[in-house]
DNA sequence: CTCCCGATAT
DNA sequence: ATATCAGGAG
């Protein structure tokens, strides 16, 4: 089987099983994304929700989170852990956007990285999904599936990004980063992939235990 | 590489 | 007890 074989088999399947993906993350607009997708470090997108669900009523605006004190902000986002720097990350962006980007979430990749608290993986979330511009998202999921599928050699997550973004058509990016987040999450876990379950299994190297 | 954070699954 | 959860900074 060769290798560009292998890769449509992939994109078939992923396409089947998860027709219509979009972000769990619970947002109305790209701030409330990035900050979402802050707090989503080590944490479960189900407590995000829970969590932003409170914050976006009370803070609108990133002038709001500049305003609120940052010991106010730690109590709001505890539960998504790592909230001393969760909390200082989402108010510096907010500061930064207030200050250098007129209070709009800025589009493009080389203007998120500078954001505090914002990684590559970050900012191809925003942009994938609050701007519609195509981005890899390289987080534990994808990182995980690519080499189990062994579309990298890789382990750094730069590298992985690029690898994928050579194999994978641009126009695919941000679609099939969420697949293989939301394959992840329920069958090719990290602690116990359920791998008689997967529909993948027919064309995944990954030993199916 | 370590640290940050705490809940949950195994 | 330990690994893991939509990572990023120092």
């Amino acid at each position: 089987m060769t290798k560009n074989r292998h890769i449509q088999n992939i994109f078939r399947i992923l396409k089947a099983t998860y027709p219509d993906v979009k972000t769990a993350l619970r947002h109305r607009n790209p701030l409330q994304l990035l900050i979402a997708t802050i707090l989503s470090a080590q944490c479960t997108d189900e407590r995000v929700n829970e969590v932003t669900k409170k914050l976006f009523k009370q803070l609108k605006t990133a002038q709001d989170f500049v305003e609120i004190s940052l010991a106010e902000l730690e109590e709001l986002i505890r539960p998504t852990g790592f909230f001393k720097n969760k909390a200082k990350s989402v108010k510096g962006c907010c500061k930064a956007i207030v200050e250098n980007h007129g209070g709009k979430v800025p589009g493009t990749l080389e203007e998120l990285v500078k954001l505090p608290g914002v990684g590559r993986k970050t900012a191809n979330v925003v942009l994938g999904s609050a701007f519609g511009v195509p981005g890899v998202v390289v987080d534990t999921h994808v990182k995980r599936l690519s080499q189990r599928l062994e579309l990298t050699d890789n382990t750094d997550p730069i590298k992985i990004e690029m690898d994928l973004m050579k194999i994978v058509p641009e126009e695919l990016w941000s679609e099939f980063s969420l697949q293989l987040i939301f394959h992840g999450r329920k069958i090719c876990k990290a602690r116990k992939p359920e791998c008689p379950l997967c529909p993948l299994n027919k064309v995944c190297p990954y030993p199916t235990q």
